[in-house]
DNA sequence: CGCCGCATGTAATTAGTTACATGATTGT
DNA sequence: ACAATCATGTAACTAATTACATGCGGCG
């Protein structure tokens, strides 16, 4: 499960209860590896029997008590190992390109609007990392190696997103002509 | 299971075995959405009990007997009932970015190796998909639709490479001062 | 004779989703 | 009063991976 060195990754620098993780999985990390709370929850506690995370409950007064994990050095040095072991591709799976070698004459709005939605998505997801660029990555040269790390994350992010709203403009064209017909 | 829907858009031309079906998702609609031959032979099965496909068994002399599917009539309305629906998007994932977050010195050297694994990698599939858009997809616009939508899926293949590649040289460039430092 | 491609599976395990559940506090 | 946010879970299920297994025929 890679999604255990998501998380261990996510605690590299700060403690974090499950709450927390999940919440930082709706940006940042999350950008490239979702998971949902119920996972993170579970993930946590079976991390913690192996000994790579150690928790503590913090009590709160105004909300409710939550526990917090942080890297144990067992866990820093299995994250380490992994980080230097071969990464396997797994290749991306999406709806849309089944979808579109169903095209035909009848589902071709549908399919145009699934196009629209998908690409309005992209658009606000773009702004997003934009935004982050912006605020946080202006000068990315000048930063530790680890901030260039998630810097260039964040740009094959952007690029994604630029390339797929072109390619959404490339279907407009070919598909336009066909709605006329 | 969006797999039975990549299965059965396998099947929407030709009829295919098991077999067939695998080695078919090595490439075309694979490209998209993978699987391996013992997930597609238990989904062939749960399919044809459903109705959604029916199969034949094909004497062949030089080699082992086969079982070839093809959709029903149930299959087809099922399929463009899919098509139809609204498609659920699901967050790529990919272990380099999640490895790119953990960057620091000592990892450096190995993340460049995995970088440069991916460009390779990346390039060999940019060439066979503009291979097949060199022999197949002179001139999508005089196409029937459901060909026009199938480049249009090789051509967000071809885009995304493009685009990793770029991203990898952007990768070169700002973790190359830091292999000097 | 041994490996490769064709052709099909079982079994066990891991990963991930969906539905349901609880209970506190803060803001409108 | 009601919804939203914080905080944590259980249970059931679906999807996918990994390891193992079988047997035939052609090729070098």
């Amino acid at each position: 499960m890679a999604l255990t060195h998501a998380i261990m990754t996510a605690l590299l620098e700060d403690r974090l209860s499950g709450y927390e993780l999940a919440r930082s999985f709706d940006t940042s990390l999350g950008f490239f590896w979702k998971a949902s709370h119920q996972q993170i929850y579970k993930c946590l506690r079976e991390l913690e029997v192996q000994g790579l995370l150690s928790s503590e409950e913090i009590s709160q007064e105004t909300r409710p008590d939550k526990v917090v994990y942080q890297l144990t050095d067992s866990g820093r040095a299995e994250l380490d190992h992994w980080v230097a072991g071969e990464g396997q591709l797994r290749e991306a799976k999406d709806d849309l390109f089944v979808k579109l070698y169903n095209l035909n004459e009848k589902n071709l709005p549908h399919i145009q609007r699934e196009l629209t939605a998908r690409a309005e998505h992209t658009r606000a997801r773009l702004a997003l990392y934009r935004q982050i660029r912006e605020r946080r990555y202006q000068r990315p040269q000048d930063m530790p190696l680890r901030q260039r790390g998630i810097y260039l994350a964040l740009l094959a992010g952007i690029n994604h997103c630029e390339q797929f709203l072109q390619w959404t403009e490339s279907c407009e064209q070919l598909l336009a002509s066909a709605a006329v017909n």
